[in-house]
DNA sequence: ATTATTTATTAGGAATGCCTAATTTTCTAT
DNA sequence: ATAGAAAATTAGGCATTCCTAATAAATAAT
């Protein structure tokens, strides 16, 4: 189990959160910061090993196996960034390269000591829920409609209550995908339409769109 | 710079506190647990990256860039292990691999501030010094010659206090090296000679020999 | 429906870092 | 001094994991 390895499972288990789809080759290799000629040479071994289902051209989803091991990384990684915050004091800009790294040392003995120390944490310093030994994510905290939001507000798109794949394809058309930050400008009176700002581009969302938009004001590790 | 350059450059640095000429191949790929051809590989790339000086068939010794690298290695893994011992709990047999890994982790900004929580401790839980900031280490502490220790103490052989090549030769030729464990059976009255085993054989070193055989009760990272 | 575009895959290659087997150099003992 | 043993090196390979370029499949647009 390389280092390697873990990365492709926690970012397919982060993709996961939000597709109830395979997710695609091109949208881990964005994560990954690899090309999708690698991440497909990679699926192919994570399938052979039984860490994933990968159908080509269609997408890859996690076996039961593949998603227990990742929900221990992202674990360690929350684990270590509580640590680091809580014991060490650094801010939650710092936490996560580090957190990156002190990932990937596997002992679960380590992990179970710190959590320990840490008095049972349950969210990291990002707000984000810490997977349990189980590898169980708690109910996500901190998230909320687009519609519960005020002007001023900073956000990150979490994912949609919908899967119209009307609305969807007008929220990619304005860049309003999973993990993108989203400023609330105003909230129009008159019917509660939402304007947002989304990368120096302002939209106006109606409020049944703001509604099934999920948002959260944290991010994810 | 990566985990296995890491693994070298620490291990020449061990080798290189009890060897002041220059670490063998075969020395090196012991304590690397890797054969002898794949050290003479890595060799060259660290004498090319101006880590290491290696002499063809003569021996290999850390350039003054090397030696701070691997300082700043050992400082890390004795670092951790202080955190395991007093934070975690850890019992000194388990911290070592541990720290193996953690030790890998690149910041020096987390390991300041893990050695500011932890008092700024000078010595690991094993008793060797931890290598400050500047890459110096602290006088060993722990280092005993072998006529100080008594029957039923078990120690490990951290060098000599003589560069006789008689002397040594006859250290190697029992197996007395550094790194090796050695029980004393006893001292005699007469003329305090040490009787020890090392590995299954007594062998008996005169109170002038055990005088310049250094020890410790630690066990070195 | 067929073309154009996007997405994904294969093909072929490079750098690491390890291995075994064969060879060369050095050391040791007569 | 020289034969034999020990140590170190080179030669040739293998597995990972990444890359670019070329091809194939799926999706979108006319």
């Amino acid at each position: 189990m390389s280092e390697s390895t873990d990365n492709y499972l926690k970012h397919l288990f982060a993709l996961s959160q939000h597709n109830q789809a395979g997710i695609s080759t091109s949208a881990l290799a964005q994560k990954l910061d690899t090309r999708a000629a690698s991440v497909t040479g990679m699926l192919k071994k994570l399938h052979r090993d039984g860490l994933v289902l990968h159908t080509r051209y269609k997408g890859t989803v996690l076996t039961a196996r593949g998603r227990r091991i990742a929900a221990a990384i992202v674990r360690r990684h929350r684990i270590w960034e509580c640590f680091l915050a809580d014991y060490l004091g650094f801010g939650w800009d710092k936490v996560h390269d580090m957190a990156e790294k002190l990932e990937h040392v596997q002992s679960e003995e380590l992990i179970d000591r710190l959590d320990q120390l840490l008095g049972f944490p349950t969210v990291d310093p990002h707000g984000d829920p810490i997977p349990g030994k189980d590898g169980k994510l708690p109910a996500a905290s901190g998230q909320l409609a687009l519609s519960e939001t005020r002007p001023g507000d900073r956000v990150i798109i979490r994912g949609a209550r919908s899967e119209s794949p009307d609305f969807l394809q007008h929220l990619s058309s304005i860049g309003a995908t999973p993990g993108v930050a989203l400023w609330v400008k105003q909230v129009l009176p008159f019917d509660r339409s939402v304007v947002v700002r989304i990368k120096n581009n302002l939209h106006t969302l109606s409020a049944v769109a703001a509604a099934a938009l999920v948002v959260s004001k944290n991010r994810m590790p």
